[in-house]
Parts: structure tokens; C-alpha cells; sequence
DNA sequence: CCCGTCC
DNA sequence: TCCTCTGCCTCAAGACGGG
DNA sequence: TGAGGCAGAGGAT
């Protein structure tokens, strides 16, 4: 997922874009997150090999059903509340036909996985059990489910995206139903979300805000040219033009002023080859009119601690004391946001513009720098 | 701070 | 010959707290 | 999946 070496360019070319933000900016916000995308890396990060007694260890059920994506729903909704942040947590709907590619890819690519994790199994390799384990990983439809109920319990609002979970959360931000879009996925400033923020697993590293305003600005292009650009980057929707990268990419398009001028001139150039299927219009149709939903009502509440302690304690195996815990979090956090933190922060907010002398070069390649 | 544990 | 740029590789991906 | 390191192709000089 995602536009590839986005990040990248953006720091090097509109670095102006990306601030470092205590968490305390966005008190009182309301942020939409990439459920999907959240889940899914609690799940990778909580299966390890423990060095203690060569296992390989995963969070489960009585039942071996996955946990840990509820664990970490349920650290991360606190830490929003914690904080006084309004989560929607956005799950992904029906994939967009452009993506069947991409999914096909990536299935194939699981199934390898799974093949080499099953030999590593016989073989008893843990590192490599563990190694293939991440890349195959499954996340179920009742996996989703249970996590949604979980949501709901914390009284947080649910979203089902009628298709990407991405483009849901840039247009309820682009309709005022959210502040800012929170994912590690930078797809949402393809769709024109305000403001991306990244960073929420961290407790020690303030946040990275992304600005979608200025980073058409540093780049210099129009929201449109900033899709066209991102199309040739590479992205889920259709195929890529093999030798275009984030230099290339960006330069055709300030060149060339739009995708369709830029494929022409490759196609005259015979430097690069078109791929077969490259239907770039299709791609960015969907960009810029994707399949959403802002005819939403959110609404938080307090928690059902009933609902909560059955589903996690009697069902999930959760120890009561964290459930308790957590619920007495959540009633504290129920209270105003302290005023003084919110006059404070606004002195303090660390803005990292970073000087032309502290970027990385975008390529490190032939630049061998002596070590100190 | 490191590293084992959470389920 | 230099160096810019891409592509291929590998690895890691959460959060907490007790010691 | 994505981000960083490394190798090598092929324009740039």
C-alpha cells in the first residue's frame, strides 16, 4: 500500500511540510485512523520468537483466536482519550477493482510465505518460523468484528468505509467531520487530507504532522499534479513505469505539467517502457472521486464496562486487572482537557524546519562519507 | 535502559 | 570517470513495566 | 508493507 518513497520526497523536497508536534497539539481534535492498517501491524509486532524457551509466541484466545490487535486498540483508543483526542476508528470496505492487481500480488506473495514458514516448522528453525510468520499474516473477518466490538464498547464511533479506508478518512477530514487523518500509510494526502499524522506508537517521539498545503507547495504543484505525480511514483491502482522513481517521477511532472503530457514524452523518449496495463486514468479517477461516505454522525461516549470486561475478561483472556485499569483510565479521562496544557503547548510546539545542511541526500549511493 | 510479558 | 537514480535486498513492524 | 543500505546501469561531465 501506499505511494512508494513518498516520505522521502516530500522531506527533501518540501520539508517545510513535516513538523514535529507534541501530542498535546491536538487535544481536543478528532482524528480518523486506518483501522485496517493499525491491526494489522499489532499483529505483526506481538508475534515474536521468545529467546526464554524457543517458542514462537502470539497473543490468542482460549480458542488460539488472534489478540493482539484488540491489546493494541485498546492502548492506543486510550492513549487518544488520554489525551483528549477524538478517534474514529475507519475500516476498510470493498477493495476498488484497480487493486485486484495489487491484492493478487500480494497473495501470491503470502502463499510463498506460508510454503517456506511450513517447511521452516518441520524443520524447527524458530528465527525462520517467525521470519515467514510476518509475512503471511491473516487478518479475519472476525478478527475485524472483534475489533469493532471492542471499539464500540470504549463508546469510540466505527466507521465502514464503502471501500478504501484511506480516502474514507481524507474525506471526512476534507468535509470538517475530523481534524486530521492518523495513519503510517501516506495514501490519505493522495486523497487530499489536510493534515497526516504519524507517530501514535511512540510514547518518547512527538508526533510527525505532515501539511498537505505545503507540501503542494514545496513541491510546487497543484493538488491535481500532486496525484499525477504520485501515479508515477507508483501506487496500488495500476502498474508502474519501470525506471521512474521519486526524482523522475517528480521531475516529469514539473516538466511536463500533467501525466498525460509526461506519457507522451516517455513514449517519444523510448527511454522508459510504458507497462501494458497502464491505465493511469483510471487510477487517478479514482483518487480524485473515490467511493466515501461523509453523511456520517460520530458520537463518543462513555464506556460500556459490563460489555467490556465480558468480551475481554470472560472472552479474550484479558487479565481483569488490566480491564479495570484501563476502564479507570477511561473515566479519567472523561474529565476537560486542563487548560494550562492547552495555553502552554502552543509556546512550546516543537516546529522542526530542517536546515538545508541536515537533510539526507535522497541517495545515499556513490557518497561514501568517512566516519567520524 | 533492557528485555520479558501481555493473551 | 563521476554521480544520480533506481531496484533489489533485508529487516522490522506495539506498548508496558519490573528489575 | 516500508524504509534503509548496497550494487550497478546509464546519463552527465
Amino acid at each position: 500500500m501506499g505511494i512508494k518513497q513518498l516520505m522521502h520526497l516530500i522531506n527533501e523536497k518540501a520539508s517545510a511540510a513535516v513538523r514535529k508536534m507534541p501530542i498535546e497539539r491536538y487535544s481536543g481534535q478528532i482524528v480518523a485512523c486506518d483501522a485496517s492498517m493499525a491491526i494489522y501491524q499489532f499483529i505483526a509486532a506481538t508475534q515474536y520468537s521468545s529467546h526464554t524457551n524457543n517458542n514462537y509466541v502470539q497473543l490468542t484466545d482460549a480458542d488460539g483466536n488472534l489478540t493482539a490487535h484488540l491489546v493494541g486498540l485498546l492502548n492506543r483508543t486510550i492513549l487518544f482519550l488520554e489525551h483528549h483526542i477524538k478517534p474514529v476508528w475507519v475500516f476498510d470496505g470493498k477493495p476498488p477493482t484497480l487493486k485486484e492487481g495489487e491484492l493478487k500480488r500480494r497473495k501470491a506473495a503470502k502463499e510463498e510465505a506460508k510454503e517456506q514458514m511450513d517447511m521452516a516448522k518441520e524443520e524447527g528453525k524458530t528465527e525462520e518460523i517467525e521470519k515467514f510468520g510476518k509475512r503471511n499474516l491473516r487478518v479475519t473477518p472476525e478478527m475485524m468484528e472483534d475489533a469493532k466490538f471492542l471499539i464500540r464498547a470504549l463508546g469510540v464511533p466505527v466507521v465502514e468505509a464503502p471501500s478504501e479506508a484511506e480516502a474514507q478518512c481524507a474525506a471526512m477530514v476534507k468535509a470538517g467531520k475530523a481534524h486530521a487523518v492518523g495513519s503510517e500509510d501516506m495514501d490519505s494526502l493522495t486523497f487530499g487530507a489536510n493534515y497526516l499524522l504519524r507517530g501514535f506508537n511512540s510514547k518518547k517521539e512527538p508526533i510527525t504532522e505532515i501539511s498537505y498545503k505545503d507540501v503542494l507547495e514545496g513541491l510546487g504543484l497543484s493538488s491535481e499534479q500532486f496525484i499525477d505525480m504520485c501515479i508515477l511514483l507508483g501506487c496500488d491502482y495500476t502498474e508502474h513505469i519501470e525506471g521512474v522513481g521519486p526524482a523522475t517521477g517528480y521531475n516529469l511532472i514539473k516538466q511536463h505539467e500533467n501525466i498525460d503530457v509526461a506519457v507522451e514524452a516517455i513514449k517519444e523518449n523510448k527511454k522508459y517502457r510504458i507497462p501494458e496495463h497502464f491505465d493511469y486514468l483510471a487510477a487517478k479517477g479514482l483518487f480524485l472521486d473515490p467511493e466515501v461516505n461523509t453523511d456520517l454522525e460520530l458520537n463518543w461516549t462513555s464506556c460500556n464496562e459490563t460489555e467490556l470486561t465480558e468480551f475481554l475478561v470472560e472472552k479474550k483472556g484479558f487479565s481483569a486487572k488490566r480491564v479495570e485499569d484501563a476502564i479507570a483510565k477511561l473515566k479519567k479521562s472523561h474529565g476537560k482537557p486542563a487548560q494550562m496544557v492547552l495555553e502552554n503547548f502552543f509556546g512550546k510546539a516543537v516546529i522542526t524546519k530542517r536546515k538545508v545542511s541536515e537533510v539526507k541526500p535522497m541517495k545515499k549511493t556513490s557518497q561514501r562519507k568517512s566516519k567520524k
